[in-house]
DNA sequence: CTTTCACCTTGACATTGTCTAAAATACTAA
DNA sequence: TTAGTATTTTAGACAATGTCAAGGTGAAAG
């Protein structure tokens, strides 16, 4: 992945070090946090940094399209750095929440809702993950 | 329907008149509302009754499978009066939630995703919805 | 050096949701 | 009826999520 301050650069965001510590946990991250979880990690990169950067700077990512947010959790909104389309499965045992790709799943008929102009849609399960 | 007191008698609920107020609003209410519109309403009915009861019973009538709890939208859960299997659609510009009927769209290649056990699944869509 | 400007921090605030202690209510049995 | 017990309700405390405004810091420009 290229780094945060490119990253950054290119988005016309200046990069501070506290937004540098938020892009470079949020961004790599693969378990979908929430705005505290990405508090917590930048903060060690960057001890000083506030909430409110930190909530700043993740919508100002989410607005950029460098980053998704999902609202499927309860309690807190989730921050998602695979921008590409794909579904979502949560294991209601754990609380963890992985990524199904989009070519894995076909969702037919959606031709036949007439009254409704869909902008975006995606395929939520809940269950249980196997163990190997 | 059948009205509110039969139906909290028959799932061992002591019928009292907060509960009564409760469950008719949300068991005959189609806007997926949230418990704050659940507090608002059931105090029309029933003036004196505290958030909390109105959670208590909120979450008594989900675990008695009387109502569904949806987390699709950002800020607070929602509560759904049809607990049959369906789909919902959200018009982002109104916020609106409506559902679409189970059978209208069919979600094929689940049996790929060979480390998840699915327990349930739905189709979330987001748009806007076409006025007639 | 002074002004300006973007950024950051702090803390206040609103909202959602849970929990507890005490009051109110309803059932039960003498 | 009356006393006692169990259930329910209420008010407020509390924690967590998220937004906002006020003021502080620091760099760049004049
Ligand atoms: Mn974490
Ligand atoms: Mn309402
Ligand atoms: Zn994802
Ligand atoms: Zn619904």
């Amino acid at each position: 992945m290229k780094d945060a301050i490119s990253i950054l650069r290119q988005c016309d965001i200046q990069p501070t070090p506290q937004r540098i510590a938020v892009v470079e946990y949020v961004l790599k991250c693969k378990t979908h946090p929430s705005a505290d979880d990405v508090f917590t990690h930048a903060r060690k990169n960057c001890p000083t940094v506030s909430r409110a950067t930190v909530y700043n700077t993740l919508n100002l990512l989410v607005e950029k399209g460098l980053l998704g947010m999902q609202t499927i959790r309860e309690g807190a909104v989730i921050f998602d750095a695979n921008v590409e389309k794909h579904h979502h499965f949560i294991d209601d045992d754990t609380g963890d929440i992985y990524d199904i790709p989009w070519d894995q799943l076909e969702v037919k008929g959606k031709g036949k809702l007439k009254d409704f102009e869909i902008f975006e849609f995606q395929v939520i399960m809940h269950g249980r993950r196997k163990k190997k």
